[in-house]
DNA sequence: GTATATTTGTACGTATGTATA
DNA sequence: TTATACATACGTACAAATATA
């Protein structure tokens, strides 16, 4: 018997319902950070999609800041890295937005990455922790 | 004499060099927020540019958290909330990522708005800042 | 209240470019 | 050099949600 994965008449936009496959994978660890996922014409003939739907699907989980994707390269898991500390002081505030098309040239941020805000100062969320 | 806006051969993408367009317009206070865009058919007749431009366009200004687009709606300037204010405590650390589905499902959350963690609590960042 | 038009979303196709292996 | 992989850009068609006449 064949499992349908992909159900066309669910009512499910396709690129989700890859897109909940794959992000499924990473968050239980069967693909782990730095871990290739197939490429994107391996993707559209397993499941029988079109390109630009296997697209779709992985630019929802690379705005999520789950995977990478690099021209030339696999695309893969996104690799953590330890975070660094940086200490507040009382009556700080934090905030937090996407970055701007100059931060993320400044910090080579790749998508799905937001900025943790305090006062004047920005840190990139994918390597700074706040403490107090 | 007419100026050319946006150049195909300037190395730049056609759909980066319109998304900087528009960016400049909504960051520099042209667009305030809750102002309609163009609708994507005017964008892609008034700069000569296929649907597809166009769409990649906005969705990267979406992913920025600047515009919000809804399926029968025109597409707009995103709105900005009063944030609301929690306190730290000691020893607290707050880290900064993008929502999971499930989030983005529970506090009907658009593209490109972060979520603020703080322990176990999460808390969206278009409507949330943390002081101590 | 209904029908029509408008608007964004989904899904497919093709071709070519750029970076890397 | 050649092949692989992702990126850009054009096209078409239809669906779904909303606004308007």
């Amino acid at each position: 018997m064949v499992r349908a994965v992909i159900d066309p008449r669910s009512g499910v936009p396709l690129y989700r319902q890859l897109a909940a496959l794959l992000r499924a994978r990473i968050v239980d660890g069967t693909w782990a950070p730095g871990h290739p996922l197939p490429a994107e014409p391996d993707l559209a003939a397993e499941y029988g999609l079109g390109k630009d739907t296997v697209r779709d699907a992985l630019s929802e989980l690379r705005a999520e800041g789950l995977i990478e994707t690099r021209r030339g390269h696999r695309t893969r898991v996104r690799e953590q890295v330890e975070p660094q500390l940086v200490r507040l002081r009382r009556g700080e505030r934090v905030a937090a937005r996407m970055p701007s098309p100059a931060e993320r040239a400044e910090y080579d941020l790749p998508d799905g990455v937001p900025m943790l805000v305090v006062g004047d100062q920005v840190y990139p969320a994918d390597r700074y922790v706040l403490v107090i």
